[in-house]
DNA sequence: TTTACAAAGTCGTACGTACAAGAAAATCTT
DNA sequence: AAGATTTTCTTGTACGTACGACTTTGTAAA
């Protein structure tokens, strides 16, 4: 038996038990020390440190002359938590980002929490520095998108601090393979094959594909592409995968279009990583006179505002985008709230992409 | 004399001292409370109780068997300032909006400020309710974009009770008038004049505008569109200024475009409140088969991603986006680390749209 | 009835003792 | 010399007393 528990420290969990279950209701009068002290067969020096204690932590207000009280909740309350969480992604300012955090800051709001914003700009150092700052405050949580997943995790000792520390903290769009967090993200290989299946289903054979290789998101895209050609019997090209990093000149892959079609037995299809990618090939591909999607059919990717502002109407495949985000806010308060980590803690949610037909690309015949 | 003071009291205010002074250096060892009691004549539980105090407000740091000790200044420091600013924008995901977060969080994180982040949706109450969040932790500004300008602010009290407790903070795009704060803004009224003006010299007579007129950007724009028809001499038909709000349908001003495109004389040209209208419209009139440029020149306002994206790039007025940003950031923590409020404290800074000319607006011979 | 004062209750300060628990140094044993 | 044991130091827990400061309440005087 832990009978080892000090006198103080059962009388302090006794007085919890009373305020918890109501015999103690806030604002109503605590028996005086010397009527625990009787009560408890202890001496009034022991009751005192418990009380002191309950003061210290806010729950009781001492007050000379007049006695002991229980606090209201709502003063405890604030003195208590500040519900604030953090989240750090890549980019605030770009493509589909911050409709992950407005719909992160709209679910937040409505619960009452705050957000603490953080951007890395895809930078490891800039990450360790976000981590730093935000860290330096007590948070309740952080949602994390991590930079350039694919390249390993410098930073690794700032999430095990954050895991021994109890802090929660779950991970979109991609996670960090040596940490075992719950992650909210796309089925991107699924999506990649998803993309390349019904190109070829519309009689595309010479499909290249564009593929950012610094995050795991596009190796799995790129991944689910070259599953589809497996499956369908099409040899695929070497020359039709294209893999580029940001920090290569983002022109690399315009280049490498130019010169595709260029060729002579030129691509009739093309499956762009990212929207924000697309759309730049699609104009590439008109100033070039290649009709779109005349000569070549396009899918993008995340059904981004850009998808419908282009010059042809992208065909694209979904991102939850908002939905993400509020998903994230939620699993997160449940991780605070419930406190007691459950055996579904590092659950993976995975949202299926679907595709989404518009104009860019045709059925060859 | 004030001699009443405690002899806990007295101790705790020579340890500090010790500390301050350098005669107790972080991570040495304390004398022991046997050794205080001895030296200052108190019973070890007077030392005790001072101790504990200390304990409490971080400063020592006591280790059973061991002894006590000063904790190191760093670990002191982490709980002193917060060093937090906070944004307020209308949306957080649409159009510039993250570009000018993003300047800010850049240049905040840069000279070590957290960015708290909140949106009201251009909803009033969500307005309240943000300002009601951020202030419930001490923060050392706020950084606001007002909601609905141009329809007053029902949330005064808040802003006037900050205003009263010495929070700097700063307004951008558009202040409300009632508050003698800084702001920082595009020249509207200029950039409407100028782009009209651009399309007058272009030939163009019959101009069709869209304005929204729930916050005063819009109205200012409107006031440069038709400064701009004055002074050339140009009657402008009532037809020809269209105007909306966001709660209505956002359609509304699609339906009033494809209405005048079907008319007789229709317009040869077109200025949109912003590039994110400027697109649909510009959709809108080439399903119609309105060719752009053509035979309808369209001028956006803002400079966004979209105008590139766009089918024809748009040419449009540019907005300082992420510098905005940026700067607003530079002079609120200006602000807060002088502390005291100069003489320019109100000043206002009004950044000059400048037209990009892109592939929408041709010249009418 | 109102006012002034006294009493009794509260928590705050201050001293005392004793022993327990943990850590480190000194001592003893091997 | 190395390891085990004891001693001695530290802080932690627990009890006790006494008195001061403050508030409320009851009582007595005006």
């Amino acid at each position: 038996m832990s009978k080892r528990l000090p006198k103080y420290m059962i009388l302090k969990n006794e007085l919890l038990s009373w305020i918890e279950s109501g015999k103690l209701s806030p604002g109503s009068q605590v028996p005086s020390e010397n009527e625990i002290a009787e009560q408890f067969s202890l001496s009034r020096q022991t009751v005192r440190q418990a009380f002191s204690e309950l003061e210290k932590q806010g729950l009781l207000e001492r007050v000379q002359g007049k006695g002991t009280f229980v606090r209201h909740a709502a003063v405890r309350e604030e003195a208590a938590q500040p519900r604030t969480i953090g989240i750090v992604t890549t980019y605030i300012s770009d493509y589909i980002f911050p409709h992950i955090v407005r719909g992160a800051e709209a679910e937040l709001r409505s619960r009452g929490y705050r957000l603490l914003l953080a951007s890395t700009d895809n930078d490891k150092e800039k990450e360790m520095e976000c981590l730093r700052l935000m860290l330096s405050e007590p948070l309740s949580g952080l949602i994390i998108e991590p930079t350039k997943s694919a390249e390993g995790n410098p930073n690794l000792s700032f999430y095990l601090s954050m895991q021994s520390k109890n802090l929660p903290f779950l991970m979109i769009n991609e996670s960090y393979r040596e940490l075992e967090v719950p992650c909210l993200k796309v089925d991107d290989e699924r999506g990649g094959l998803t993309a390349a299946r019904y190109l070829i289903k519309q009689g595309h054979r010479r499909i290249v594909g564009f593929f950012k290789t610094d995050d795991l998101q596009g190796v799995n895209r790129l991944k689910g592409f070259m599953h589809a050609h497996r499956e369908a019997g099409i040899p695929l090209d070497p020359e039709h995968v294209v893999t580029y990093t940001t920090s290569q000149k983002d022109k690399l892959p315009v280049k490498k279009l130019r010169e595709l079609l260029a060729s002579t037995d030129r691509p009739t299809a093309l499956f762009a990583y990212n929207d924000a990618l697309a759309v730049p090939l699609l104009n590439t591909a008109r100033e070039m006179g290649v009709s779109v999607p005349g000569e070549l059919s396009i899918v993008g990717f995340d059904d981004s505002a850009l998808a419908l502002a282009a010059g042809v109407p992208l065909t694209t495949l979904t991102h939850p985008k908002e939905e993400m985000g509020r998903e994230a806010a939620r699993r997160l308060i449940a991780m605070i709230e419930q406190e007691e980590r459950s055996s579904d803690d590092t659950e993976e949610l995975l949202y299926l992409p679907e595709l989404v037909e518009r104009s860019s690309v045709v059925q060859l015949t």
